[in-house]
RNA sequence: GGGGUCGUAGCUCAAUUGGUUAGAGUAUCGGACUGUCGAUCCGAUGGUUGCGGGUUCGAGCCCCGUCGACCUCGCCA
């Protein structure tokens, strides 16, 4: 075994670092990163954490007999003589390719096996199974390391934004108390009070309004969340927020706020990408949800939702008649200078059943002065000059029709209108693209058919729009919208809040309304309403999903990518292999007893 | 819980759509080579085609089941 003195390791230079000790002797330590044998001479590409470096070894030295048995990914130490390449031997393909390091001296400090998998190949695709289980193996590959080192300096930036703007960093707990609404909460026994269990937070929410009342003013954390929820590509089970909360502050200006500190996010971390919105366009739920079929609408490109309802008034054809009987609609997209074939439709309409729920897709292709379609026959002349005006369709474009509830209409158009951008090549042209927007006015109340009573479309301390309040006296509450809002970045919810209700008589009156009885009040939301007795300042906030936004700034594709450790798909580690049984003694510590699972 | 895609050498992929002995690149091992930089050249090793069953004269390919990864619907105030 080689042994090293603690000289040589404070000795020690970082590869970044060799430019300033040309024509000096130098100690690196790191890893081969790939080798090459020539005939004469051995080059070694040894790579640190800041970067990698060729090692040049004569075969007339001594230590290249021993070089050549090295494999990739052995640790060496390495003492040798940082020179300037000749000019015909300069690689301008890499940083430092300029210099070059004669070697004097090498220790192995490691060996390595062969790798499960190359870490030195600058793309190519991996399994995720292999990937998470040798995930440290993983993070030494280039695109990873950079993924992490960005996340850090991005999470940096937003800490120096925040503290010169005064915001205040405070850690809320991680074992708190479970909230009945929202998503489902990851569980923590508690073993001095048996029987009894901790909730991890699925957000820091009730804390930050508390920090407002306990005076902090202007707030904000770096906030793992747990949402015991199924995964997706952009959803993990333990995931990390930025939430913000300040006192004395109106939508406006949060929303400008947050506004500049994205554009400044933005312009530091991926400049090449345009603003589509300056300022951020704003749209109100209802207008989402009708006009482009989504909360979080893709704004890079339109293509909107149009009403062809009242077309049909007189249809003689017998689906759209039954429709138009239940009080449906009849909407749809138009696709511009596109024809498509029998094949391309099938497939939409396969898209439309399978994930809209629709029944049916309708395309007609307008012609010069005809049309093309399946509903040819059943169109009367009059009727297709109207849609021709309602779409300004021009020969050579296609409009898909949907005639259906209006829920399932906008839900089917907002999916094929993605499908359809996406089979064009627009989504292609819009990538370089930032279309940020603010969805806005979200109705307070929604009904709940399973329930059979009014539930909140956000939280209950979601403050109504000031214009709205006297509805919830007398009026449609389903009609009252909410300072509430989101943020949505190129169809992906980056984050959302709310300006909170800071008046006791509006909380309980918003409480009533959710058919809550006082001790249903009391048990579950006692503590924050006896908070908001002691002088509470009016206040509202946001957060954002960091590892989304590192994603995009990133120009990833799964925000797995920009976390170090992650869940797959069923939320199982598998590097540590978590979650796993445990021991019978800390079951009996706990006082838990395990249901055995049914065996057939 | 539902739907979809995938699973072939350590890794990344192929196999003319059911037909002879399952191939290639890379890694690994051996050799050659005067400066390369994803070095190159020659040679070798490497396979229970995820697993179990079925159909067939014959299955990597078709069918059923199962396990796993990914995408997705429900779900995520």
């Amino acid at each position: 075994m080689e042994c090293f003195t603690d000289e040589e390791f404070q000795s020690r230079i970082t590869i970044k670092r060799l430019g300033e000790y040309v024509g000096k002797s130098v100690i690196l330590m790191g890893w081969i990163h790939r080798k090459r044998l020539h005939g004469q001479v051995i080059f070694l590409d040894l790579r640190d954490e800041s970067g990698f470096m060729q090692l040049v070894i004569p075969k007339t030295l001594e230590i290249a007999k021993m070089a050549e048995t090295l494999k990739e990914e052995f640790v060496l130490f390495v003492k040798g003589e940082v020179a300037q390449r000749s000019a015909e031997n300069i690689n301008p393909k890499v940083a430092l390719g300029n210099l070059e390091v004669f070697v004097s001296e090498i220790r192995v400090i490691n060996k390595s096996e062969p790798l499960p998998f190359a870490v030195n190949l600058y793309e190519g695709n991996l399994d995720e199974n292999l990937r998470m289980r040798y995930r440290y193996l993983d993070l030494r590959r280039d695109v990873m390391r950079q993924n992490i080192v960005m996340r850090h300096k991005i999470i940096k930036f937003i800490r120096d934004y925040m503290d010169n703007y005064d915001f205040v960093e405070v850690e809320t707990p991680m074992l708190t108390k479970g909230t009945p609404e929202g998503s489902r909460e990851y569980v923590v026994p508690s073993r001095i009070s048996k029987g009894q269990f901790y909730v991890l937070p699925q957000s820091p929410q009730q804390f930050k309004q508390l920090l407002m009342v306990g005076g902090l003013g202007r707030y904000f954390q770096i906030a793992r969340c747990f949402r015991d929820e199924d995964l997706r590509a952009d959803r993990q089970p333990e995931f990390t927020q930025l939430d913000i909360e300040m006192s004395y502050i109106c939508q406006e200006q949060l929303l400008q706020f947050i506004e500049s500190f994205m554009i400044s996010l933005f312009q530091k971390f991926n400049p090449e990408k345009n603003f589509k919105f300056m300022p951020f366009k704003r749209i109100s739920y209802y207008e989402a949800m009708t006009k482009y079929g989504s909360d979080k609408p893709d704004l890079r490109f339109d293509m909107p939702i149009m009403d062809a309802t009242d077309v049909f008034q007189d249809t003689t054809f017998q689906v759209f008649i039954n429709i138009l009987k239940e009080k449906g609609n009849i909407k749809g997209i138009k696709v511009e200078n596109k024809s498509f074939t029998v094949k391309e439709t099938k497939e939409l309409t396969q898209i439309a059943i399978d994930q809209g729920g629709t029944k049916g897709m309708f395309a007609i292709n307008f012609l010069e002065n005809s049309i093309k379609s399946s509903l040819a026959s059943h169109l009367k002349p009059e009727e297709i000059e109207k849609i021709k005006a309602i779409f300004d369709a021009k020969p050579g474009d296609t409009v898909l029709l949907i005639a259906d509830i209006a829920r399932v209409v906008h839900k089917t158009l907002g999916i094929l209108r993605l499908e359809v951008a996406r089979r064009l090549g627009i989504m292609e042209k819009v990538k370089n693209d930032l279309a940020f927007l603010w969805v806005i006015d979200f109705p307070l109340l929604d009904w709940s058919e399973e329930e059979n009573k009014y539930v909140t479309t956000h939280h209950p301390f979601t403050s109504p729009k000031d214009e709205d309040i006297p509805a919830l006296f007398s009026g449609d509450p389903l009609k009252i919208l909410t300072k509430a809002y989101d943020i949505v970045l190129n169809g992906s919810e980056m984050g959302g809040g709310s300006i909170r209700i800071h008046n006791q008589d509006l909380q309980h009156k918003i409480f009533e309304m959710l058919s809550l009885k006082e001790e249903d009040i009391q048990a579950r939301f006692g503590h924050i309403l006896r908070a908001f007795q002691y002088g509470a300042p009016p206040h509202g906030g946001i957060a954002f999903g960091i590892d989304r936004l590192v994603t995009v700034l990133q120009n990833g594709s799964s925000i797995r990518d920009v976390i170090a450790f992650p869940k797959n798909n069923s939320a199982r580690d598998l590097l540590m292999e978590a979650p796993s049984p445990i021991h019978e003694d800390q079951l009996k510590e706990l006082g838990i007893q395990i249901e055995k699972p049914k065996t057939e």
